[in-house]
DNA sequence: ATTATGACGGTTC
DNA sequence: AGAACCGCCATAA
């Protein structure tokens, strides 16, 4: 099937978010890792413009930080599904080496 | 084709 | 540890 569409690159990205099981994360980069790019910030972009009806919470940036600007709603959905977390005063972080996930 | 933008990443101060 | 700067990639206008 001739996958080769404009776009290509969403559908990945909403594929491997989609797949990311329920207690578990992965960064941004490494989701464009496995499409091949380096293009951390377009996966943030797709998150921003189709990401409402995906598990969003799930990609995280390096360093175990959640998404900027919906850590609360992030916090809520990881503590929902116990998400290896690492709490932390004034804030939270996630434990990225315990909760990492890869599409393998 | 070019410019501007962004739920990023890594390095440096 | 926190803030600033630059670099990278795909989308939208």
């Amino acid at each position: 099937m001739p996958a080769s569409s404009s776009g290509e690159f969403i559908e990945h990205v909403c594929a491997i978010v989609d797949s990311i099981p329920p207690g578990r994360v992965m960064t941004y980069g490494d989701v464009a890792a496995v499409l091949g790019s380096r293009g951390a910030r377009a996966v943030g972009q797709i998150m921003a413009r189709y990401g409402a009806d995906l598990p969003w919470w799930r990609v995280i940036r390096a360093g175990g930080h959640p998404p900027a600007g919906h850590e609360d709603r992030a916090l809520a959905q990881y503590r929902a599904e116990e998400t290896p977390l690492r709490d932390r005063p004034g804030g939270y972080r996630i434990d990225y080496p315990a909760a990492r996930w890869s599409p393998g």
